[in-house]
DNA sequence: GTAGGGTTAG
């Protein structure tokens, strides 16, 4: 077949999607955390040890402090007016040169905000080495500079500056800490945050409410995927100890629950909670659909005194879309209202949101109008809102005329109303729309992603574009897109409507192998099709894909798995199988297993087969002991194996029948006379009882 | 007089 071919060939290029997206780094660097390096500007807030409750400098002032400290009538008229000077001047140093000198630490730190703010990086760093220089620098300066610095995620220098700090009390200080571990986190250098943070807390810093909002925006890392390394961390995190132990419970949790034993860690320490912890917690909550829990911070926010502002208030409101909770919506727009706050495009599309989910379809459109009135309809969040829900509740013709709308008002298209459109046609069958618009997309535009990507591939695997879908999974490999659990999905799916077994094997290894669990049925579907064509160790690897990632499948599977294994000579995994699941499978599957065994299977297993199905409470026929008695006459050197059987059965109630006795005393030329005489005997006396023990039951 | 987060779409 052509289409076979054209993998075959493609394959290892197209399909070996080797491109993963990097993480970023989270390898903890050893420099980071080496001893401080020697200080090579001279400061003088460390030499001359003091440092007062503002962060200024004390005692002992240098040359160029003691020109300030002389000069404390300099008014504050002047010192603005240097300030303005400084921040509008287009040559920071002449400016410096200038107006410096009358200037203290906390007037430079408003000129290095005024610099952070318009991120002019280039002067936040001369500026910065200036007042190092001229020994006008206080906490506030370190807290703010090392800010700036690490919002390039630039962490390594941040952390030079932390470790260049000599002075004790600002190397101590929260703030200043805050700040480096900020710049770590942001950075995705979880371990080395971790690290840094011991040792800190080493030297004797005790963490606050800012430092756990600090590490809490790994919730947000998280939501980006970055899982594991942002599990793992977080859970390090909340125990909060000094020996990192329970590591293996990441995997159970959720980054939901994780938010959860925050709170209780953060309440523990009774730190009062704040603004900030408490929006980062209504967010995870509404995120993580739980309203409830939502509602319950936001009302105890309220209760201790915060007004909430617009992003607890959107954050709430999202919650309540989860399930379409308009009631509790329109209240909550009512409270905004009288609390004055302003009922911005976020609130509003958020609120359509809710209606979109509620169903109600009407009101749904009239608040669409009304964004477009405001003219917070000008990209495509609130369409999008309304066409999928539309299209979710089969209103497909009315999703098609929002989509429709939508173009013709050339509002701003970054893909996701077509990935809703072509999902919705598909799942609708109307395949060769599905198909049109895919290509439509492609031709228009040059932008894509994971989730539009897996929309075209559903749309050409549906429609047999085979081409098209070459096409689709080489554009994602070169896209360095990494193909996620529904790209492996659609394609085994595709593969196998196809007949193509063998790829739909190679697909579901790789998916295996990313780290994705396949659906139970789909899985089971391609080890019956392997089974049928033949593939009998590969049906057997994702039977084995199966068993391992999940805590309980279909029992029917464990004995079709059997039946292929039995069917493909693959005797010795089929003894692994009956061994471990004898439960689900039947007396019959376990005859046939264990005929086959006897005769084909090997031999130095024989009696151990026996043995484990007789103690899975399989009654063991005289046909499998006569074949596995023929097999070991047959092989005269496997006559140890024998008698160990022979010695067996008798205190399990098993005797041989006459046939196989004269076959044994026929052949009692291999044994020492006595051993076997005996034996037999003993056999003899079991067989007579199992005989009168018949009778009597008849 | 310094540090932290946060809202909407496939």
């Amino acid at each position: 077949m052509e289409v076979t071919t054209v993998f075959g060939n493609g394959f290892q290029s197209v399909f070996c999607f080797s491109t993963i997206r990097p993480i970023k780094n989270s390898q903890p660097s050893t420099a980071a955390f080496a001893t401080p390096p020697p200080q090579t500007v001279s400061t003088s807030t460390s030499s001359n040890g003091g440092i007062n409750k503002h962060g200024e400098v004390r005692s002992k002032p240098t040359n160029v402090s003691r020109k300030v400290s002389r000069n404390p009538s300099v008014s504050h008229k002047t010192r603005e007016s240097a300030i303005q000077d400084i921040q509008n001047s287009s040559e920071l140093a002449s400016a410096l040169l200038r107006s410096g000198e009358v200037l203290k630490a906390q007037d430079l730190n408003v000129v290095l905000r005024h610099f952070g703010k318009l991120n002019r990086r280039k002067d936040i760093c001369q500026l910065f080495d200036w007042m190092r220089e001229h020994g006008k620098t206080n906490i506030a300066s370190y807290s703010s500079y090392i800010k700036f610095i690490g919002r390039d995620s630039n962490s390594m220098k941040a952390l030079e500056i932390y470790n260049s700090i000599k002075d004790e009390s600002t190397r101590n200080n929260v703030s200043v800490c805050n700040s480096t571990l900020y710049c770590l986190i942001k950075s995705g250098k979880f371990e080395s945050s971790l690290k840094l943070f011991n040792q800190m807390k080493q030297a004797g810093l005790i963490p606050d409410i800012v430092t756990y909002s600090t590490f809490s925006s790994l919730f947000k890392f998280v939501k980006e995927g970055l899982r594991r390394n942002a599990e793992t961390f977080l859970w390090n995190l909340i125990l909060f100890p000094e020996q990192l132990l329970l590591v293996g419970c990441v995997k159970a949790k959720g980054g939901y629950f994780k938010a959860m034993e925050l709170v209780r860690e953060i309440k523990s320490r009774g730190l009062p909670m704040d603004m900030v912890v408490y929006g980062t917690l209504i967010s995870v909550c509404a995120s993580n659909n739980q309203c409830e829990e939502a509602e319950k911070y936001f009302n105890e926010m309220k209760s201790e005194g915060h007004s909430p502002n617009v992003f607890h208030y959107s954050s709430l409101l999202n919650a309540y879309a989860v399930d379409g909770n308009y009631k509790k919506a329109d209240e909550l727009i009512e409270e905004m209202r009288s609390a004055g706050v302003v009922l911005n495009k976020v609130i509003l599309t958020t609120l359509l949101k809710v209606y979109v989910k509620g169903g109600l379809f009407e009101k749904s459109r009239e608040l669409l109008d009304e964004l477009q009135a405001l003219g917070y309809a000008e990209d495509e969040m609130p369409y999008c809102l309304l066409m999928d829900g539309l299209a979710k509740s089969g209103k497909l013709t009315e999703a098609k005329s929002i989509f429709d709308e939508m173009r013709q008002k050339d509002v701003k298209n970054d893909g996701y109303s077509y990935s809703i459109m072509i999902s919705a046609l598909c799942r609708g069958r109307l395949i060769e729309e599905a198909k049109q618009l895919a290509c439509e997309f492609e031709i228009k535009y040059d932008k894509y992603d994971v989730v539009i990507l897996n929309s075209m591939l559903c749309a050409y695997c549906r429609s047999g574009e085979m081409e098209n879908v070459m096409k689709t999974m080489k554009k994602m490999d070169e896209s360095a897109i990494s193909p996620d659990w529904n790209t492996f999905h659609i394609l085994i799916k595709y593969f196998c409507k196809e007949r193509l077994y063998l790829l739909a094997y190679r697909t579901i290894e790789d998916m295996h192998r990313k780290g994705h669990h396949p659906e139970e049925n789909l899985a089971t579907t391609l080890v019956n099709h392997l089974g049928k064509t033949g593939a009998h160790a590969e049906a057997f690897s994702v039977y084995n894909m199966l068993r391992y990632s999940k805590r309980t499948i279909n029992k029917a599977l464990h004995e079709k798995i059997v039946h292929i294994l039995v069917a493909g000579g693959l005797l010795k995994d089929a003894y692994v199988v009956v061994k471990d699941q004898a439960k689900s499978i039947s007396q019959s599957v376990i005859k046939k297993f264990a005929t086959s065994f006897m005769r084909k299977g090997n031999i130095n297993l024989v009696n151990d087969v026996i043995k484990s199905i007789h103690s899975s409470g399989y009654e063991i026929d005289q046909d499998i002991f006569h074949m596995a008695i023929c097999r070991y006459i047959e092989q005269s050197e496997k006559k140890e194996l024998l008698l160990h059987l022979l010695q067996w059965m008798p205190g399990q109630d098993y005797s041989v029948d006459s046939s196989t006795r004269n076959l044994i005393l026929t052949n009692s030329h291999l044994f020492e006379d006595h051993s076997i005489t005996e034996l037999l005997s003993k056999h003899y006396t079991v067989s007579k009882t199992n005989k009168s023990h018949e009778r009597r039951t008849r």
